[in-house]
DNA sequence: ACAAAAGTGTTTATAATACACCCATGA
DNA sequence: TCATGGGTGTATTATAAACACTTTTGT
């Protein structure tokens, strides 16, 4: 075996929805398990002697290898059959598998969700030693997740959208300097409806806690628009108390 | 022993924060254990084949015999050291106790949180075989709780605060039938601050899932003030929506 | 008739919404 | 110079907040 079962919690699980942000829209970083040839979420298991949340952060940086990702806990998954469920894996058995590897991925799981605010440009994305594809999936593309995945991605984005005044959203999903649009469809692919631009751009400056730089230089037959970047302290301070966006 | 260890998961628990409201404020649910004296949250585990909300809700029904309780679970406490850190117990192992027990309270646990909103008058508490006495305990004046379950309240009451709009609180905090005052003061319990009457008045019975009965008759020299119920479907409905109040 | 607390109304300030206007830029 | 998209302004509406007035009741 990869792993020595030994050194985790037998039964104990976390999965990480990590949530990149690009043109496109929101994506989710999803892998491929070698052994059955279908997708998942990034999870890992809880050393024994290791915090619930510092086995998330561990599998976020083996993952994306990011260091100091945001990363919050938004639901523990605990149904008895949460992954009985999953007949796709079946055939396992048959195969050339230690019966550790058997015994330990036949247990029942009761998984934490985490999720994950990171910027795609910072990211190096790693499939781990049992995937062989690592894959920043549109969310609305997103393919048949095993177990219970799907819904845990559900459950994050609920959370993220609920949640969405007290996130670092620009701060992390974008890259260190932006245009307002590109903040206001980051907001809009999380809300999932259009916001009016005027008062989108009004009320997010009237927050004070961006930089304006240059004007954006590249393409486009129109008006430049300015590069915005977070005035770090004052976007930290702010969120405490909540950022409220154009609703 | 009491209880068989064989039919639990190892490691997993869960803890009840239930809450109940009356006019004194806001109240929790602890109990003493036996074998220490000290006070703790209401908790159980999870038995190998049983969902985790199930467990809690197993839990409830066994501490104050509501059985179709509001429970929803909150967050998972999964730091390392959640229960080394008491040292109030360690002379239990010179006790007379079975080493199966120490050994069972002796591992490490994750523990998933749960907050429960119940009617005082519909309660029964019982305390379990483990403790000896049952305390509805008035928010600000709790003891000192055992491992970090004064943090599993403070995480519980935070919960309840940032969820205001999305709980049933005066549902299920409140008795059938109930003043607007009394429904004011619950809210003001919740937010720890003084809302304006004639505005919190208006703006909830604009919400239109109230039903107003006769006069309340008993004693006060003043004006009686009206009883209303909710009208349950309407605000099953609304609840999802979120039911805004003045803040 | 008075105090106390309930019910209701009024005014003001603030924020949300919709939309209009002008400006800068590259084709 | 024209189309496109950016930046800003304005009018309207809705909501929040503060507080005043009236009503009912028991003493």
């Amino acid at each position: 075996m990869v792993f020595d079962t030994e050194k985790f919690i037998p039964g104990q699980s976390v999965d990480c929805v990590i949530v990149g942000f690009d043109k496109e829209g929101l994506k989710i970083l999803i892998l491929r398990w070698k052994l059955v040839g279908l997708w998942g979420l990034p999870g890992g298991f809880v050393l024994k002697s290791e915090d619930l949340d510092k086995a998330a952060t561990r599998v976020l940086n083996e993952r994306v290898g990011i260091s100091l990702p945001f990363l919050q806990q938004f639901h523990t998954f605990g149904k008895k059959d949460r992954r009985a469920n999953e007949t796709r894996f079946s055939h396992l058995s048959k195969m050339q598998v230690p019966q550790t590897f058997l015994d330990w991925f036949g247990q029942r799981f009761i998984s934490t969700g985490y999720v994950s605010l990171v910027n795609l440009n910072d990211c190096d994305p790693k499939p781990d030693h049992l995937s062989d594809l690592i894959h920043w999936c549109p969310l609305h593309e997103l393919p048949d997740l095993i177990y219970d995945h799907s819904s845990i991605v559900e459950g994050a984005i609920d959370f993220i959208r609920n949640q969405i005044n007290y996130l670092p959203i620009g701060r992390r999903l974008l890259p260190e300097k932006f245009t307002m649009k590109e903040l206001q469809q980051l907001y809009e692919s999380i809300l999932e409806k259009k916001l009016d631009r005027g008062n989108f751009q009004r009320k997010m400056l009237k927050l004070g806690i961006f930089i304006r730089h240059e004007k954006h230089l590249e393409g486009g037959a129109h008006k430049a628009p300015y590069l915005y970047s977070f005035d770090g302290d004052k976007y930290d301070a702010l969120l405490k108390k909540g950022i409220g966006f154009a609703s």
